[in-house]
DNA sequence: TTTACTGGTTAACACTGTTAACTAACCCAA
DNA sequence: TTGGGTTAGTTAACAGTGTTAACCAGTAAA
């Protein structure tokens, strides 16, 4: 295909766009080479295996993620700015690159199991943040959770069920995505808050 | 192997059993049959095709997990109990019967793009009780949600991404699998609740 | 000019889902 | 009692899968 952009890159490309244009299930070795123009064993100069290519592909994918997280928190000041510009951060990306973000969940449950633990604790990168800016707005009293460790981590999973719902179009179809997505944000996000006002 | 029990249900069993204990890659018609005791194409005489197979199991699970739930709603009297009811039965039946609970999301993302959308309807029994019990919390005054609707879909979606990380054990060593459960869980609801007293 | 390495190739193996054609056992009517 | 039809399974085969082993052309260095 091209003969400029060295093949690894193809076939992370490639293998990228297959999945999620036509679905985990029919993303083949030799699919992939063909659509490079290059023979299936090719792929095994640069990977392992599939499993190897796979989490790859997530681990680029979660890189790309925490970037994008750690960009949209550097330009918020005081905890709770922070806090909802990493968890906006997290959103955004999910909505802007679906392809990459589709990725990492995914392949989950049958890859993932198999996924080196040592790489996944890549993503903690943003955890560390998450909890580091709650512990902050503990601190100046406008945030208020017990165990700011465990708070995170709900956070994270509560945000990835919601967008999941979402991307996988399993919402139901009298209800609005924007509005969905924004109330359930929200209620996240509020729950965290000390409230300000009580009428 | 066993000569009682119908063959379906026994195929059901087996892939269910192979499906949680060995994951979801590694089932095959063949091995299926195989630790049967039969020709793997005799399972095309039950379901049309692995697609088939694995819909009925997600739709069997899909129907006990709402039994459950609908089981301990109905005996809580007042919207908050019954709203926290539906909320533990859910998570209760994950933990209980998790290889069931798991099949509803493990086989996720490829085959249910090919779920039949009727049947997935069928899961909306719970979502209406959910729906019915939020609606009768805020005629009483004791629940605050804007969209009822949106308010029980984002409940789900919650609940699931708390109890998958937990389920696939993605969760941080560090943090007791309890305590974030009952951290979490506790957040989702009390964001729902009407606060009664505030210090 | 040989040697070793780089970046690929083809052929083959064991396994997958699935289909078509066959078979053995039973039931029931002639 | 024979024969036909249905039921519940079988075997053989096809196309496609991940993966390995063996091979090969070109380049760079000795």
């Amino acid at each position: 295909m091209n003969e400029e952009i060295p093949l690894r890159d193809q076939i992370l490309e490639t293998s990228r766009h297959f999945l999620f244009e036509k679905g985990h299930s029919s993303l083949s070795m030799r699919k992939i080479a063909n659509k490079i123009g290059v023979s299936a064993t090719s792929i095994y100069l640069y990977f392992d295996n599939k499993d190897h290519l796979l989490h790859t592909l997530i681990e680029e994918s979660v890189e790309e993620l925490s970037v994008a997280i750690e960009l949209a928190a550097e330009e918020a000041n005081g905890p709770i700015d922070r806090f909802e510009a990493i968890i906006n951060g997290y959103v955004d990306f999910a909505f802007n690159k679906p392809e990459k973000y589709q990725v990492i969940y995914m392949v989950r449950s049958e890859a993932m199991a198999r996924y080196p633990k040592e790489k996944f604790r890549k993503a903690r990168r943003c955890y560390e943040l998450l909890v580091k800016t709650i512990q902050e707005g503990i601190a100046k009293r406008v945030i208020k959770v017990e165990k700011p460790m465990v708070a995170a981590y709900s956070i994270w999973a509560q945000l990835h069920g919601v967008v999941s719902v979402v991307l996988n179009q399993r919402l139901d179809s009298r209800i609005d995505r924007k509005e969905f997505l924004k109330e359930s944000v929200n209620h996240i996000v509020e729950g965290f808050l000390v409230r300000t006002t009580v009428s």
